[in-house]
DNA sequence: TCATAAGCGAGACGGTACGTCGTGTCTTACG
DNA sequence: CGTAAGACACGACGTACCGTCTCGCTTATGA
């Protein structure tokens, strides 16, 4: 768990934030997740993903210096998203698009999400990451989408709350966590109009 | 994980409710608890805490089949709270009660709660078991308080959304979960005040 | 490779010369002397010996810090033999015995032999082990037949030699370990016949 | 282990009894003895050698196709020796020549023997090839010295033993493989006063 | 003088065995 | 009889080595 990026990221690395595996690693990662997303993490062998991939365990231990960190590369690697945020023109809009994906995604991942989440109890290094790789994302697409909604006057300025700018994405992630009651549209929708809404636009009336 | 509730529990059980552990059981559970809130599940072995307990494996196993069934019930047997839903007489301070233990509870059985997460992704047992001590729980207070508040007059009943009464308690136990940023008593407050309050209250106005 | 002699030889000890395996510890040893024989050290895996043991990895390295210490052990389970001096009446008979058994069981163990003699240049234990198990059992029997023989008049006491004692059985185990002219009992009349006796007799004449 | 003289051995192969390594190559084969001497076998890694020897994997092995075939390679290169009968004039003297060269010889490699001896339980190849380069070596040398003997009158012709020409050597390799005891002068003057020269002379009186 | 090829270092790779450790089952001996 | 102690089968982890391979770099020769 010492290192997420190795050395064999040699190319250029002109985008320091962007993790750049070889093919051959993305082949792997690719293998791991899918094995990960059937068995969960640990029912996961590095064994079946080397066998499974046609490559050896030296290899796998050569990228990834144990199973936790080969589980977190493949769920970074399997959750470079979209990245872009939307741009409906309706701040409603954008945010169930963003609430939408959020769902889809985190349902699709719950499984690798636990397993993550559980590793990071022990690394620091494995927080770091997730901090850096996953929240951080969502906070800038989320302030993107509330400056662009204030720019519209459909927000004041002062609704942009430093403490509630992940309610939405944060409570759809709960739910899938918790596996029973897993969002759905509906969910988003209901939680979009009448949660999120309600407290951003009530300093304006 | 087939069991959760081993045959030792033979105290009656006039309330059904309530898991009876004789006092060594108890204490199994409670060196349970620390060692994983120390070592997290994957570094917990049932062989430390048998050892640590002065205890053996068989009695361990003859009690809780598996680990995870183990953990289990030292995270139920450590999160065995309150369970009385606050009344203050006041909505805001209701919620503010209920988020504020949560926010606590859940901060400090962060790593405990990453762990039983995890196994629920292979246990159908156990999650239905999560459910039922652990969302159930939450559901019933949640429900009461927001009962009390609607004969109070101060919201309408029909702002009692059966999608949403979770979103304070799942954003702050997400929170926790995610170990940067732990959920503070402001946090609790904005929330209350400037999300669910105003969600609860749309329709009033 | 540090210990020969596992804790497990708890049967009183009184015998402090004797190695005493538990009957399943003797089965591994079978079995692993068996797969020595066929595959030669290298080739034998203890997973295969265990699998055709139907014991486990564990149940092997508990007993047996070591792939070589298990050789080893094997080895000297498997050579631990007649251990009575020959007492024919006749020198020229007893000679002969002596060395018909030592050419018969070193051309049968010799790649365990060799085995175990390349773990010899690494570990001073198994030195001290092999010395003790194997050499001086041949010396105590040599001297013994050599007395009984002066005792008869056959040879003079000044022909026992300290530095020829085990030409005829190292003659033989060298022949055997070079593979090609393995001794046969020809061999071991011939060199009783026409080098060991005249030797012994020498001084007689 | 399918071929032992590398096709690089192109400088003529006039006499092909005689190895012809490159300047590079007895570099490399001089490494991997002393690694060999002061390591063994098992403990030997092809890698050691050639980051040693500042070369790469692919060169040791365009020459050796195997660790096995290496090893050999640097135990003859190792045991080039003499190769010259000694002719002192006397039968005494020249056996013990031999004898001394002999031990000498088989005490400062006993632990490549030993290596090497253990890889001759898997390969024909190599056991041919150590028949060829070093038995036969000494068989010669050894028939030429009985045979000067017998024309000076110091031996009967019918004293030249088809079963015993190696005793003198084979013993003494066989201690010093036995490691403890290893032979000395001493050891040779006695085998050859006591042992080998009555063997000898036993017809002619 | 420059280009093309052949040899070499470096080291990644697939495969396989080693030795360790944890789970869950079982037996033994003690109180 | 329940319990502490711990051996056991199973199987995954992470390491190390073998023998194969590819990649650049150098060097030595041919136009």
């Amino acid at each position: 768990m010492e290192r997420v990026v190795p050395d064999s990221a040699k190319s250029g690395a002109s985008e320091p934030e962007q993790y750049c595996w070889t093919e051959r690693e993305a082949e792997l990662l690719t293998v791991t997740l899918r094995l990960l997303q059937s068995h969960g993490y640990d029912r996961l062998t590095v064994d079946a993903v080397a066998t499974e991939a046609k490559a050896s365990k030296a290899t796998m231990y050569r990228r990834w210096p144990s199973k936790a960190d080969l589980v977190l590369a493949a769920f970074i690697e399997g959750t470079r998203e979209s990245a872009v945020a939307p741009n409906t023109g309706s701040l409603r809009e954008d945010l169930i698009a963003i609430g939408t994906s959020v769902a889809a995604h985190s349902r699709e991942h719950a499984s690798t999400m636990r397993a993550v989440l559980n590793e990071m109890s022990h690394s620091a290094d494995l927080r770091a990451a997730m901090q850096d790789k996953f929240v951080r994302h969502r906070h800038t697409m989320m302030e993107e989408v509330l400056a662009t909604a204030a720019a519209r006057g459909e927000i004041g300025t002062d609704a942009i709350n430093p403490e509630i700018w992940d309610v939405l994405p944060g409570y759809l992630v709960f739910r899938s966590l918790m596996s029973d009651r897993p969002p759905t549209d509906e969910t988003v929708r209901m939680l979009v109009d009448e949660v999120v809404l309600p407290a951003l636009q009530r300093t304006r009336t």
